[in-house]
DNA sequence: CGGTCGATTGACACCTTTCAATACGGGTGG
DNA sequence: CCACCCGTATTGAAAGGTGTCAATCGACCG
């Protein structure tokens, strides 16, 4: 049965800003359901304008567009508590397709009242904005890290985010938290090839920083990981969830 | 003297949607001035939560992000029409530094009255996210080419975009118009070496696809340049202005 | 006229990609 | 139950695009 937004438990992460009763009780009123999808399953079309809008609840996926050759850049990893289909809300279509690449479960937000949240909830229409800004923030660390960083600091850095992210989400336990990704995702997410991946994360491993192997990602140092990377280790910024 | 919104004829270039009577009046309200800049005036800085909220009326400039090693990347070029200070306003800092690259013009909006934009006008907020939704787009779009592209195609790219952009805002005279940056400014928007860049652009110059030479592009031929940069020649996507 | 900044070039080093081959685990049909 | 197939992870070697180093040149400026 679909939790009611008054329990969710995904807004109490430490990594979600706190709602005001009234705005979970508005939030309420757009919730048509629930979604379960299977590894895989596409979620949103790039160029497209579907009528869906979905924050994710757990499971992870992966924003990606294509180019005519075939090559694929990865936006960016879709984890619980990112919102999708923003874009094509406010544009009229989307810059980039998600696909679930674990299993998926996604609040159904019906896109039709989407402009209600301006309309009748000032907060909840800043808070779109706020989310929109987190992500042109994060995509522009993730520029710094594809134009400037040397693949291990890459592959570092990458790590690092999803990790702090992860601990954020409470996904952590024991130091590792699953991630459900191949390597190819992370080198299409980098700019590297595969191979170059591959080594990479060898070297890392060996150097007993981190590993990622078996869809499992453990962060032994998160500091000197921090340093590879060449950035510091302060959490992620707090955003608002809907 | 500072023009009435009103009277802006930025307003009225084939890149930004039409407003109406009410927003523009609207608008007028929070202009609080006109600011005229220098080049190399620090406009914004990276982490900083400044009162400043500005709208590129005339010139050029550049966002970016500053390594501890030095290194810079480039995340966009300012162009008119640019709203600058969003990320500060609803995250509570700025994820990158702005910097005047031409003598430039600013409308100045008075940061206070931020939230009446959601409060009182909600088509100017849902903007405020369609703005932030386009440089979303737009990012990355960017990464896609610094993430994928060969130095020439990136090259070619960002030329194109800046020309299309250039057409859009009227810029353009006899295929060309001015671009008041450095070679190293380019090369810092698409992660590549100075030394590099300035090749690849002697390439496109020896190519007839392309110059830009004496802070001046020519575009001789748009689809040509397209095919190069492996991407399609069709028009940036409108967005509002504020 | 010396000094600084940006644009150019040539040579060379090297990080990353590409090409190939092997290994490993899971799913499937004989 | 095992052979076979397919997707993913690994490795080694070689090719190549891009970065680094250095020097020159022209334009502008105090």
């Amino acid at each position: 049965m679909a939790v009611k937004c008054a329990n969710c438990p995904l807004r109490r992460r430490e990594l979600f800003v706190e709602l005001a009763r009234d705005e979970v009780e508005f939030m309420q009123r757009f919730k048509v359901g629930e979604l379960v999808v299977d590894p895989g399953t596409p979620l949103l079309m790039e160029g497209s304008n579907s009528p869906q809008l979905y924050t994710a609840l757990s499971g992870m996926g992966l924003r990606y567009k294509l180019l005519k050759d075939g090559k694929r850049q990865v936006i960016n990893f879709v984890m619980p508590g990112d919102f999708l289909g923003l874009q094509a809300s406010v544009m009229g279509e989307m810059g980039h397709s998600v696909e679930a690449t674990s299993r998926m479960t996604l609040c159904v937000f019906d896109r039709s009242e989407f402009w209600s949240f301006f309309k009748a909830h000032p907060s909840r229409a800043f808070d779109l904005t706020w989310l929109a800004a987190v992500e042109e923030h994060f995509l522009g660390e993730t520029l710094v890290t594809v134009g400037q960083r040397t693949a291990l600091a890459s592959i570092s850095w990458a790590l690092l985010k999803l990790f702090q992210r992860g601990k954020q989400l409470d996904l952590v336990r024991d130091a590792s938290m699953a991630l459900p990704y191949r390597q190819q995702d992370l080198a299409d997410a980098l700019g590297l090839s595969l191979v170059h991946t591959n080594k990479s994360l060898a070297k890392l491993r060996q150097s007993q920083l981190a590993s990622w192997s078996e869809k499992r990602l453990h962060v032994m140092d998160e500091n000197a990981l921090a340093k590879l990377a060449q950035t510091d280790a302060k959490p992620l910024p707090r955003r608002p969830i809907m």
